[in-house]
DNA sequence: AAATAAATTTAGACAAATCTAAAAAATAAT
DNA sequence: ATTATTTTTTAGATTTGTCTAAATTTATTT
């Protein structure tokens, strides 16, 4: 009954409840792809969560996650998330130095630890970069955020979260004056590049969006 | 350069620290002992650690740590301790419950990390059992705690360590009002069974502890 | 429908960390 | 000084997770 998984049985699980989409199926070699490794120890590894019961899983056919390996999924991430959430609001990290360390700190197997963790940061429902942070029972917020790309003129929108966790665009976007809950609206589109023109709140000076930000830029319309 | 060790192994440094008495050497047994595992397991990890420079290590002969191995001996201590100030002091776990997770969150790598948490502890010098926590240089406050046992009657101290953290001794000095930093002073020693009678500062009613107890029970005369 | 290419699995090997049982060395006892 | 006991090391296996290279299956072209 107890879920007893190795850290590495942990890192294969979250890495397919990261790569599966509802309904599909993920692949070997996408999973190979996403941990870094080689398809032949994934396949190795997909029979022995197999036999645990936490995958879907016929030889060349694809995988997903059973019922169990999903609240295991859920279980990490929620561990992952609030971590991340601990270093940069406790510790000031910033958050493109935390995933790493979240990496490890994830696979702490202290359920008491994780839940005290979650009261003292006061039941955060978003990780540092927007994503939603599963509570005690797996469940979480679900988003309803877009592009940027995709968000119409003249719509009041909310930075909500970043698909791109790197130090380059942190930095961009604090010179741009940017941060998750910033609130914005788009006042022009430019078809030559695709880039955008946006206000932002309390903020006189116009900012340009290019359309690489604005794909990993993820916002809620209000 | 960077010191780049294995849970394994670190868990067998921590371990020769901790049995290593100044001058006097280490023992194969002593140390399958106190890592619960099997003396051949301990000679092929003394192999590896010994071409890793951690050790001195002669077969038949014992062994005992290097100055390299004593300073990654005092990163991992100084882990522990800090993570265990963290548990007690900002998650509210009790001191008897933080050595199984501390035990684990010791071999998270980063050392950002660490001296993070450190600062916002606000740099703690001992931990909840008493023990002094080394600092970013491995740097730690001498302790010169005695036993209760060994403290002259009517002489005042501080309780300042306990070396045993069971739940059961928790249990029995929160029972007897006693806690880490408080001030007492023995009334009276009986010699049948030696047991002690002591006074604690603003309590009005004397305390009578046993042998066991005053074994584990270390204070620094004032 | 073959032939070719791509994806996946199997076979066999390896490193890390552990174990049991046997051999060797060091200590202690006669 | 032998003999007996204890301690330590070696030999050989086992488990976990990984890899490369070869075989197999599935998908794509011609
Ligand atoms: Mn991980
Ligand atoms: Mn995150
Ligand atoms: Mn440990
Ligand atoms: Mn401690």
């Amino acid at each position: 009954m107890g879920s007893n998984f190795s850290v590495a049985e942990e890192n294969y699980i979250k890495a397919v409840y990261h790569l599966q989409k509802p309904g599909a199926i993920v692949t070997t070699n996408e999973l190979a792809a996403e941990l870094q490794t080689k398809a032949a120890s994934v396949t190795d590894m997909l029979k022995k969560l197999k036999q645990k019961k936490v995958l879907n899983y016929e030889p060349y056919r694809g995988f997903n996650l059973t019922t169990e390996g999903r609240k295991a999924a859920l279980g990490i991430v929620r561990k992952h998330r609030l971590w991340e959430y601990f270093l940069v609001e406790k510790l000031q990290f910033g958050w493109d130095e935390v995933h790493e360390v979240a990496e490890e700190l994830e696979h702490i197997t202290s359920k008491k630890l994780i839940d005290k963790l979650d009261a003292f940061l006061d039941f955060p429902r978003f990780d540092p970069h927007g994503d939603p942070i599963p509570d005690v029972n797996g469940k979480m917020q679900v988003q309803h955020d877009i592009s940027l790309n995709d968000l119409p003129v003249n719509t009041p929108a909310e930075v909500s979260s970043v698909k791109d966790q790197s130090s380059e665009l942190l930095d961009l976007l604090k010179h741009k004056n940017i941060s998750i809950g910033s609130r914005l609206q788009v006042t022009r589109k430019f078809g030559f590049d695709q880039s955008i023109e946006l206000r932002i709140k309390d903020i006189a000076a116009p900012v340009n969006i290019s359309l690489q930000l604005a794909q990993v830029l993820y916002v809620k319309p209000l």
